[in-house]
DNA sequence: CCTGTCAACTGGGATC
DNA sequence: GATCCCAGTTGACAGG
């Protein structure tokens, strides 16, 4: 916990690529990296795993702890680049894309697989917002959902608007 | 403390 | 059977 380092978004193109390049020297990576470095693209469900390398864990105590990798704002700026052309990637192009960021293939299809998911429901969120006749008699719930439809239209991604434009009509 | 976000995880179905 | 996908959940973390 203690060791974790909650990697810092700048928008500042230099912090950008020093992060890239600090990450290309020393290899330095998020936390789950270290170990998904090793995560070769077999199982699914087994490329996980941080301890499969070394003695089970015996017990819950033993287990080590979950971590959740905070991706550099970088490497956050390509997927969402890639994904703005391309939903799906091929096994090719996502390695390819995996090396170019230094994230494991894993990381890549997980990150594709959350994407496509979030952007499913937050159509379907925005089409149930729309399809109330305006905000009268809504339930406190459905307030909040339009108001969330209409903060997500103008969402803040400062990186986003620039490649936003081709298929922006579904959400934005 | 509560809540939202998001990468990682699980489970089940589809395809080859 | 291996691998992919979607749908939903879990767990760590940050911010209010």
């Amino acid at each position: 916990m203690s060791d974790r380092v909650k990697v810092q978004t700048s928008f500042l193109i230099e912090d950008i690529l020093s992060v890239k390049d600090a990450n290309a020297k020393e290899g330095q990576k998020s936390p789950r990296d270290a170990t998904d470095e090793a995560a070769l693209p077999g199982s699914p469900k087994d490329d996980r795993n941080p301890a499969a390398t070394a003695s089970a864990p015996e017990t819950l105590a033993d287990k080590p702890k979950r971590t959740r990798a905070a991706f550099t704002h970088l490497q956050v700026l390509e997927l969402e680049k890639k994904f703005e052309h391309q939903k799906y990637l091929s096994p090719p192009e996502r390695a390819h894309l995996a090396g170019a960021l230094r994230l494991t293939e894993t990381q890549v299809k997980i990150w594709f697989q959350n994407r496509r998911y979030k952007t499913k429901r937050r159509q379907q969120a925005c089409h149930r917002a729309d399809e109330m006749p305006g905000t009268q008699g809504m339930e406190p719930s459905s307030v909040l959902l339009h108001s969330f439809c209409r903060a997500a239209r103008v969402e803040y991604r400062p990186f986003w608007w620039h490649y936003a434009a081709p298929w922006r009509p579904l959400l934005w």
